[in-house]
RNA sequence: GCCCUCGUAGCUCAGACGGAUAGAGCAAGAGACUUCUAAUCUCUAGGUCGCAGGUUCGAAUCCUGCCGGGGGCGCCA
């Protein structure tokens, strides 16, 4: 029985007690929760139903909490049902009720953990949205992790993702790159708020083999033919070093195009028109101060030229066009002023401001000899996704970033990253899912069927890691469906570092397959199940970060 | 100055919607390998949940004010 099935007993239960007690039922919640207690004694489970709706029912908690206790108790799938505390209810399952779990996921397989909770809604996930001037840093490098594993989680739960990444190809920086490149190109020193670094001189020699004579243009055709050749390379080089990274994107949008098309003064238009911007001091502005803002944002500039802002306007509404309902953009916390214009410019197009969504991240420090180290773009000293890749792999860079809430900062220290210490708990999930892989050849060669889920007597998993271990599989569909709801992917990795433990733990104190055994008994069976199931849950979650579930290690 | 965010064990961090005695990994100490993979497991030690109030049956969690770290406050992009 799972825990959302649990939960539906003791409501049901809960009405048909109060109401033969002529108890208003109106006072039950829609949803009724039951937790796993952190102390074993406290049961499999347990709920704070008669505590919270106690006093609007005019009910000691704990009487209450007893009538449901004496008919749940009477229930085939409850094993025991005790008053505790203030008013708790604290549930043991029976044995195969409980292996019902297991039943589950194997049937389920690859789906188990996946929902409906955004089934067909329309996401667009934008993310990294690095600026085409230099490879991904250490801090897009985090959003491409986090962002690439909350897509595959809205996936898990019936949303339409698009994953997008904006170019921002158009204004200063991009000049600023050229000039870079033209300085690169003849040998100078890196300009004033230029970009230094191997790769610019990379890029820039690269141009010279493909165009010898660009040097020799005049200066606007030179540049023009840099930003061209340069450009291009810059962006061939950042898509694939995030997909090396396993973070592809399906639209990959270049703010150029806004401008080129005239998506942008067309929206600027239609905008004014509306009367969704107001004219004051020779300009166009967005009322973003309706959204927190410490000041309406100047959109269109008294010299009658976009400003930046209008790009992402034009941006936002060319995906309102594309059909979204959700738009989500992740951000770092130096962009978080940004909210307000954003959802801004939504309520300007007549949408709802709900439908943006910024997500916030704090950024990434890099750290060495327990000292913070500087990063410059301009001396090229920047910590890259290719460089953290080098030093750790895809998945250990993928999962380390991953596993920490976005609101905390992270501390990348290169000294110990690269040594290749199993401090990195990605291993100890991985090393359970090869473990299992392991178990399942072993018993394949020694010929012994697992068999089909109704072959199992389930109910001979009475052993107390067994049952933390059926439990702990129990909970991933609600982890997934939290991990979705909070946009928080490392809800998932902390998970599985909890199941990986249960399963650790289980197989330290549960034999599988008996030596010399060549008659599976039906324990061995129902524990190849549990074992398989479990393998099942460790895939389907690292499926979900995008890091890999190896055979064997 | 205003806004956002963080502050939990020596270190790195979990603890959404208020629940029972606040957890994990690493580091420290002591154990378990003729192994279904020891990249594992068991035990010990380690805490003023930044500080002070408030809300209530109950607060790491919610509210207010301080303290400290990080970030942001252009007709730049």
């Amino acid at each position: 029985m799972t825990p959302a099935a649990l939960a539906e007993l003791v409501r049901t239960t809960a009405v048909d007690v109060l109401s033969a007690r002529g108890v208003d039922t109106s006072v039950l919640p829609e949803t009724v929760t039951v937790e796993r207690p952190r102390n074993p004694e406290h049961g499999d489970y347990a709920t704070n139903l008669a505590m919270q709706v106690g006093k609007r029912a005019g009910v000691a908690p704990r009487e209450l909490a007893g009538w449901l206790a004496e008919s749940l108790a009477q229930r085939d799938e409850i094993s025991s049902a005790e008053v505790a505390g203030p008013g708790f209810l604290n549930l043991r399952l029976a044995a195969d009720a409980q292996g019902a779990i297991v039943r589950d996921v194997l049937t389920r397989a690859e789906e188990f953990g996946s929902g409906d909770l955004y089934a067909g809604l329309r996401v667009n996930l934008e993310f990294v949205s690095a600026n085409p001037t230099g490879p991904i840093h250490l801090g897009g490098t985090r959003w491409a992790a986090v962002g690439d594993a909350l897509g595959r989680i809205l996936r898990a739960q019936g949303a339409e993702v698009t994953r997008e990444y904006y170019f921002n190809d158009a204004g200063a920086q991009i000049d600023r790159f050229v000039r870079s490149l033209v300085a690169a190109a003849r040998g100078e020193e890196v300009p004033e708020d230029g970009y230094g670094g191997a790769y610019v001189a990379e890029i820039a020699s690269e141009v010279l083999r493909r165009e010898p004579g660009a040097l020799d243009l005049p200066e606007a055709e030179r540049d023009e033919v840099f930003r061209r050749i340069g450009v291009g390379l810059m962006f061939d080089e950042i898509k694939r070093s995030l997909h090396e990274f396993r973070t592809d994107f399906d639209v990959f949008f270049h703010e150029d195009s806004l401008h080129s098309s005239g998506a942008v003064t067309e929206c600027l238009e239609q905008l004014k028109e509306s009367g969704s911007l107001y004219h004051a001091e020779g300009a166009w502005w967005l009322r973003s101060t309706e959204f927190g803002d410490d000041k309406d944002r100047v959109v269109v500039k008294s010299d009658g030229a976009p400003a930046y802002i209008a790009g992402d306007i034009a941006y936002l509404r060319d995906k309102r066009e594309r059909g979204f309902q959700l738009c989500l953009y992740m951000l770092g916390a130096d962009h978080h002023g940004y909210i307000p214009r954003l959802k801004a410019a939504a309520a300007a197009m007549g949408d709802d401001p709900d439908s943006v969504e910024v997500l916030i991240g704090q950024l990434v420090n890099l750290v060495r000899h327990g000292e913070p180290v500087r990063m410059s773009k301009r001396a090229g000293t920047v910590v890259t996704l290719e460089d953290l890749v080098e030093a750790v792999g895809v998945d250990a860079a993928r999962y380390s970033l991953v596993r920490s809430s976005v609101d905390s900062p992270v501390d990348i220290d290169l000294d110990l990253i690269s040594k290749h210490t199993n401090e990195n708990p990605v291993f100890y999930v991985q090393y359970a899912h090869a473990r299992l892989s392991s178990l399942q050849r072993n018993a394949a060669s020694l010929g012994i069927a697992r068999g089909g889920v109704t072959e199992a007597d389930l109910g001979l998993l009475t052993h107390e890691r067994e049952g933390d271990l059926i439990r702990t599989l129990g909970e991933f569909p609600r982890v997934v469906r939290s991990a979705a709801e909070l946009r928080e992917p490392h809800r998932v990795a902390r998970y599985l570092e909890e199941l990986a433990t249960a399963y650790h733990r289980f197989y330290d104190s549960c034999r599988v397959l008996q030596p010399g055994d060549d008659q599976p008994g039906p324990l061995t069976i129902a524990r190849l199940q549990l074992c398989e199931a479990t393998r099942q849950v460790l895939a389907n979650g690292l499926s979900l970060l995008g890091v890999s579930a190896p055979q064997q290690m």
